[in-house]
DNA sequence: CATTGATATGAATCCTACG
DNA sequence: ACGTAGGATTCATATCAAT
């Protein structure tokens, strides 16, 4: 069994299977997996000019039937679920030749799908033949453990990013080409399958916290491990192929992390967890004194135990607020409105000034 | 055995499996299934204001777990294989409960699967909690018998649709609201899960040919029906529960054929297939005539057995054109322009003069 | 140097009728 | 069933040469 110090922000040359079994159980916070897809092509695509297109045509892609397919997954997948912690999560990508045995495979071994994501490609090969639509998208399965999960999700961070909406299932996002596609001396694709680091970026971003160990069985050139060395987490890659390796290792000791608001998640941050009472105890609030609405409307007052009344009976700041709106829920902290230090402020900024005061 | 003249146009009460074991193999041309989704919701989702968000809780998505559901969708799907013809095709829809499981299924039945479409809705539902991404989209599956199929792929028609580029793999399209919306006398929405006309118009105008029969094994209130109606198609349609059927069939009764040149696929049709040989029995060519390029460059002559003739040597239109634009593949028809009737015309042309002539 | 045009290329289940 | 010949088919982007 590994000791993690020892493989920390190294790549690891061997068999997923093999190197996976020895890492400790519930160690690793977020795995990204993108394995050999079976893709199934057979003879040679020509492009409407009559020159080849090459595709994948790799070894590691060769699968003798669905069954081999399977059991390998099975394998991969059985391990990476063992290593994981129940605070994390894994992303598995894959297109329609292998992502639907995928997904069934993760359900039955008991992973709980939080979602499917959609990498809408923005310059997708097209089909050339004109023979069925354009395959223009690839899938993300997003899972916890089980369903117990207890993962991380900067939702927050996400919906800054995406111009203060909530962010969707479906990621336009283009291929990986031009300068950040790595070549070899002859100038050709180190890789068939290189991920863009804008996907990456979004995958990590939005399911790891600080310090993150983050792990990918099929490392390749190294995408995975270069974005999370730029949001300052560590990696760990498993990879096969000497080739892969030599390029990952050169590429990655190039990465600076970025350290700023966003790495840092600062807006993911909870406001402090003060109840009422405390705000009482500590003098923010006194027993009797009105609480308003936003416009000023004195709605109730405060009692001893942190509890507010008024002609409606006695409740909590949540309830009351919510029997004020005429709704079922309502969260209290935003709502109601107190004097204090001659201003007028959401009664929830007195839980900072108690946060600041202690 | 059904009739299938007995039982067209018209929606079947009952079980689907049932009713489909009584449809007979290879007859029908296309499949749209819309099979409960399995959504595992528990407890009640609360909006952000409080009130009840009105989901899918209907008894038919009930199922007591994976195998049962698995089971269920075995039975329906391997009789939808048998009674499709060869020259047909199937769509499946789902979202992330159950596409994964369906998607497996359909590989280890045989059924070849030509694309996964992405329906991304473009008014989807908030994820009100904020835990996870929105879910903004749902998965099709469009496959075909087996892989010897030779399905039905309208690919122009698609591409017309489509700012004359070719259609992709992620289809924006809302979701059904408003009028189209069916409503109860209360005004409470019929079905939980009614599909958008656009996306049944998308999938059955790509993947049909004029008098199609098009069998929906879960027709609920009769998208499907109704859209096949509007193209001008014929229906078949399987349901259960007696509301749904009494609101599909006065629907159903509203809907008038829309006859246009896009429903009747009239840019499918393909230029006639006339051989040079047979322009030049006609007198539509002769021997030793010149043959130009659109620039009116004199590149070859025409040969008696239809070949033609340049320094390079004796080849086909196809090859010659190929090898003088310094390609592999070309299409000699819309490259080599000749005389004829004091004018300068693509070859091409002469197979439509030569039709009209005969 | 700026602009235009030609060429290269990216996870692909990429034809079909006829003999 | 299988081979063969005819003939139908591409989008966004990066790079590099030419103007």
């Amino acid at each position: 069994m590994y000791i993690l110090d020892n493989i920390k922000n190294k790549i690891i040359k061997g068999d997923s299977l093999e190197v996976l079994k020895n890492i400790p159980s519930d160690s690793i916070d977020l795995i990204f997996a993108d394995p050999p897809y079976y893709m199934q092509t057979e003879g040679e695509l020509l492009r409407t000019n009559g020159t080849k297109f090459n595709g994948v045509e790799d070894k590691w892609d060769k699968f003798s039937g669905f069954e081999e397919y399977d059991n390998f997954c099975i394998g991969w997948l059985k391990e990476c679920q063992r290593i994981l912690k129940i605070t994390g999560s894994v992303w598995v990508i894959g297109s329609f030749q292998n992502i639907f045995r995928i997904g069934k495979i993760m359900q039955d071994l008991g992973f709980w799908i939080l979602n499917d994501i959609i990498w809408s490609k923005t310059n997708p090969v097209p089909n050339f033949g004109g023979t069925r639509f354009c395959n223009s998208h690839e899938t993300l399965l997003w899972c916890g453990k089980n369903k117990k999960t207890k993962f991380t999700f900067n939702y927050k961070t996400m919906k800054y990013l995406n111009n203060d909406k909530q962010e969707k299932s479906v990621w336009n996002i283009g291929l990986c080409i031009g300068n950040e596609r790595l070549k070899d001396d002859n100038g050709v694709k180190v890789h068939s399958t290189q991920k863009p680091e804008e996907l990456l970026y979004k995958i990590i971003l939005s399911s790891s916290k600080p310090n993150d160990l983050v792990l990918d069985p099929f490392f390749g050139t190294g995408t995975t491990g270069a974005v999370a060395k730029r949001i300052g987490l560590n990696y760990i890659g498993i990879e096969r192929e000497e080739k892969y390796i030599f390029y990952a290792e050169k590429r990655l000791k190039e990465i600076k992390p970025e350290i700023n608001e966003i790495t840092e998640l600062s807006l993911e941050e909870k406001p402090p967890k003060v109840p009422m009472k405390k705000l009482l105890e500590r003098g923010l609030l006194t027993e009797e004194q009105s609480l308003y609405t936003s416009k000023g409307e004195e709605v109730c007052k405060v009692k001893a135990d942190g509890n507010v009344f008024n002609k409606y009976g006695t409740l909590s700041i949540h309830k009351m607020s919510a029997k004020l709106l005429g709704l079922n829920n309502n969260n209290g902290w935003d709502y109601f409105y107190a004097y204090y230090d001659n201003e007028f402020i959401p009664i929830n900024k007195l839980r900072y000034i108690y946060k600041d005061l202690s």
